[in-house]
DNA sequence: GACTTAAAGCAAGATGCTTTGCTTTAGTCG
DNA sequence: CGACTAAAGCAAAGCATCTTGCTTTAAGTC
């Protein structure tokens, strides 16, 4: 499931492959139909033989989880002290990731596939999804708050910014986004 | 995009054929994996030629969005005459719908494929989505109230069913489908 | 009952994703 | 530097979806 976890031989070319196949993937899913999003597609704009990338990832869900993965690790989540002002700024990075050219192709690759590939796959886009709420809510307990539970910021912040996205509701914005930390924070 | 509007030959043997399709698909969306849902696989198992079903429906969408409608025709929405036991009612009739086996194949085929037909496939699914709850509200309006707007409960309703459902978050049941609709409107 | 024609069936082929066996390249280590 | 080997490249074949031109069936009409 996660690609190259030993690493055995990670200098020069291989970094240098799994560089150009990142970038390719994310400029093909900004430019193109999700449909062209194909391993061959990436492949070709990267350069690079598809068997290699057949070889090193196997699927292209298991390619688009990866370089969320990464993506993550480069820019972790932070909290400001402000309970409020976290979920704003969460709810706002969220809505910019989804609604950014191919933002949502990361989420459509994951709900595609069969469903054995599927559990794991979606485990790990929810992880992702939550992993900066952990964050701002530990430090919110860190300060001796009561903050709302991780599924209720769920049900009423995440939950409907996927669904407008998805659905491409008309009027989606950062205004509204913060709207729905109002809605459940009270006004400031 | 609407398949057979004029429906200019509808007797005996292309009705034969459109049931025997779409009872394949039913079948095949509960019992396999959305992967193997493909037009040759219902195509066998109904007993018709991939041709035909290719030149009447041309894509899965379209075939499975001819589906939704004829079950939408067949059992209408109502109303009980309280918004509340109709907003519960509604909430649980969408998570059954979203969890029977196959029961998101529909969202998820309209979620994959190219943006052009998305648009269109998504719309369609967000009005069968809404067409329920628009028919509640009309009969509470016209008992003199003044329900929550439609957006209020796509995004405290009907977005978090989706989410968890989508994302398999253990505890999506008919108990917490009730709850949604307890938070909004207050206890009974 | 026979005519017309929409719709289904059939078969061959095009297209594009994926796999597989083998060869070549180039990091890594002594 | 030279041997070792993981990883990339290449080529050919496999496989499933989808398309297309034509034939056959049977629903609708007079």
């Amino acid at each position: 499931m996660s690609p190259e976890a030993p690493a055995r031989r990670p200098g020069g070319r291989s970094a240098r492959v799994r560089a150009a196949v990142h970038l390719a993937v994310t400029e093909l899913a900004a430019q193109t139909d999700p449909a062209q999003l194909t391993i061959p597609a990436v492949a070709e704009r990267a350069g690079v033989n598809p068997t290699t990338v057949y070889r090193r990832w196997g699927t292209l869900q298991a390619l688009l989880a990866d370089l969320a993965t990464q993506q993550e690790a480069d820019a972790p989540a932070t909290s400001s002290g402000d309970l409020r002002i976290d979920l704003e700024d969460y709810a706002i990075r969220t809505l910019a990731d989804l609604t950014r050219p191919g933002g949502i192709a990361f989420f459509r690759a994951e709900v595609s596939p069969d469903v054995g590939e599927r559990r794991d796959g979606l485990r790990e886009c929810l992880r992702r999804c939550t992993a900066g709420l952990d964050v701002v809510l530990e430090a919110s307990r860190a300060r001796g708050e009561a903050p709302p539970p991780l599924e209720c910021l769920l049900d009423r912040i995440v939950a409907p910014l996927y669904f407008r996205v998805v659905f491409s509701v008309p009027g989606t914005d950062g205004t509204y986004a913060r709207a729905l930390v109002t809605d459940l924070c009270g006004a400031p």
